[in-house]
DNA sequence: GCACTTAACGTAAACGTTTACAATATTATT
DNA sequence: AATAATATTGTAAACGTTTACGTTAAGTGC
């Protein structure tokens, strides 16, 4: 059996009470001789604290519950790193849950075991707030942040980055460099996809440039949603394209060195995330920047109350993916 | 105060034996009439069952930790992806920590929380076993697997692909396409390195190459580490590298296009990964592709005693990163 | 030496479940 | 109708901690 701090008590002759509180640091409520007799044993005997039964009296844990949707891009990873940082300094372990990819059910039942395993607090990233799912949560008054959705109710917690900016900043970008015809592609019909349609068609209006409904191709972030549109953006004469995500104009690229011309002559791409990815790929990707790490920071933030920075800003870097016309 | 089963037998009239056994489906041990009553009233309370409670007095949990090493590549998510999905399927919840990049003192420290909560298994990612941490895990005598790292005690177990194999493989491809100086960039100077060294220094032995010192680039499997080594490589003569990991490779790979020759006509390039990664360079990348979700897959199986699969296959997937001279 | 404060420790209840065992109610068997 | 078998429910202990409260021992001031 592992031993408990019964072990201990009865090993030096202290009531658990007196090991309890030695061994939580209740400083000032033991003396020096019995800290050292206790804390020896506990060593003697490989005592190792049961967290389970810690927290259950309490009536609390240390542990966030991360739910993320599991999205055909490569964005996450950025986003766990800010939230693991930030959670380790204030002293917080973090539990993933997956949930597939716009499963319903698989969200639900997600939340419904975070929720069993009374978490002090849910992040849930990439999903999108669900009706029921949302009365849940609030009943259960677990504090809840919606990560990388950008939300307009201001009553609900989120963190993510402006959307509506980054696809502005993206099609300016695009605009300034001569470009008239203007495609958006791989976006979704969520919040996220219409909020990046709304900052497209903005900086459309506001350069006079009158978009067709063919210019925009929706998808689901992926290469192969890139990959795919590529030759009607041809036909359509399409000369820049904003892409959803690093994979959406990775899959451009591609398909666009397969037609032997090659970015940024057969087109010009700018990319709305900024990995790796955009460097690593010839030429290199020009991007809207989004910093996950510090979306990951925020959202813990927020979820502890020490934030109010619902959007976090993004940033326009240049590469080499968009030609002058 | 949220609901317990002690409110759902006060507002039913049942003892809260058997409503703990309605909830918990005990079939047979109550009458269905009884089943619907206890249900509806949970129902109407709003009751969500308290795990913690739960797992103290079962005295086991339903959640398998994965310690993660940090490493400077792609790789893992991959494998956490093929983690999560076996342990969905088998009804274990997933709990990530991460433990920096060698950092022995993170690491001790992530070990020591995964135990403080029993978990019913202990997952290792890239992490290099620690004589003390083995110690404590083996004497905890809770389960753990060492995931990615190849070890050549049977005793403990480990899942990885085979790095000698796969650097083994690389290196003959390489040399069947004519190449007679070969370098080997990136690897560090712990197992999955020294492995991958070996494997590699066999293929060259095998076709009677006489290896030199130089040809070999430790690094740490980073963008960064191709991108430094690309001039060495040219002022040694080398035409062909075997690239620990896809970053690396793609470092190699930015580094030989500012060199306006690029790949492969500057160097031949095989990568040891094979993500997404391959398949955005341009020209896309020839990799030994390691199976990383099934890597995950195995290592819960392996938690749990469903397999002995101690070495996951990697096969060489052509693509054009490869001249024959 | 006495009352008074404080330091150090012990007692026991509580957290929300599960489950062995005992008790009772119901049904089947003759 | 009596008995046996079975289905259903209740009682109470256990899981390993924390902590309010009470008790004892040791100082402190006069």
């Amino acid at each position: 059996m592992k031993p408990t701090i019964k072990d201990i008590a009865a090993k030096t002759g202290f009531s658990i009470a007196t090991v309890s509180r030695v061994l939580a640091k209740k400083q000032g409520t033991y003396s020096d001789k019995t800290q050292e007799r206790i804390l020896q044993a506990a060593k003697e005997l490989g005592y190792r604290k049961n967290t389970l039964a810690m927290e259950l009296v309490k009536k609390k844990t240390d542990v966030i519950a991360v739910i993320v949707n599991v999205t055909p891009t490569n964005f996450s990873s950025g986003i766990i790193d800010g939230i693991q940082q930030r959670a380790t300094e204030i002293g917080l372990q973090v539990i993933i849950l997956y949930a597939g990819n716009r499963n319903t059910e698989l969200q639900h039942q997600a939340i419904v075991t975070a929720l069993e395993r009374t978490v002090s607090g849910i992040l849930l990233m990439a999903i999108e707030p669900d009706k029921a799912d949302l009365q849940l949560l609030t009943e259960s008054k677990t504090p809840f942040c919606f990560v990388s959705i950008n939300l307009a109710d201001e009553r609900v917690k989120s963190v993510s980055s402006d959307n509506y900016q980054a696809a502005y900043l993206a099609t300016k970008y695009l605009i300034s460099h001569g470009h008239r015809t203007i495609g958006l592609a791989g976006i979704d019909h969520y919040h996220t996809g219409s909020q990046r349609l709304a900052g497209y068609q903005a900086a459309l209006k506001d350069y006079s440039i009158h978009g067709q409904a063919e210019w925009v191709q929706p998808g689901d972030y992926s290469y192969q949603a890139g990959y795919n549109v590529f030759n009607a953006y041809q036909e359509l004469g399409i000369t820049g394209v904003v892409a959803a995500s690093d994979m959406t104009a990775a899959g451009l690229q591609k398909a666009a060195q397969e037609s032997n011309v090659g970015l940024p002559r057969a087109l010009s791409v700018v990319s709305i995330d900024g990995t790796l990815i955009c460097d690593i790929a010839t030429p290199a990707l020009t991007s809207v920047t989004q910093n996950f790490v510090q979306i990951g920071i925020e959202s813990v933030n927020c979820l502890v109350g020490k934030s109010a920075t619902r959007l976090v800003p993004v940033a326009l870097v240049e590469r080499e993916s968009v030609a002058t016309i």
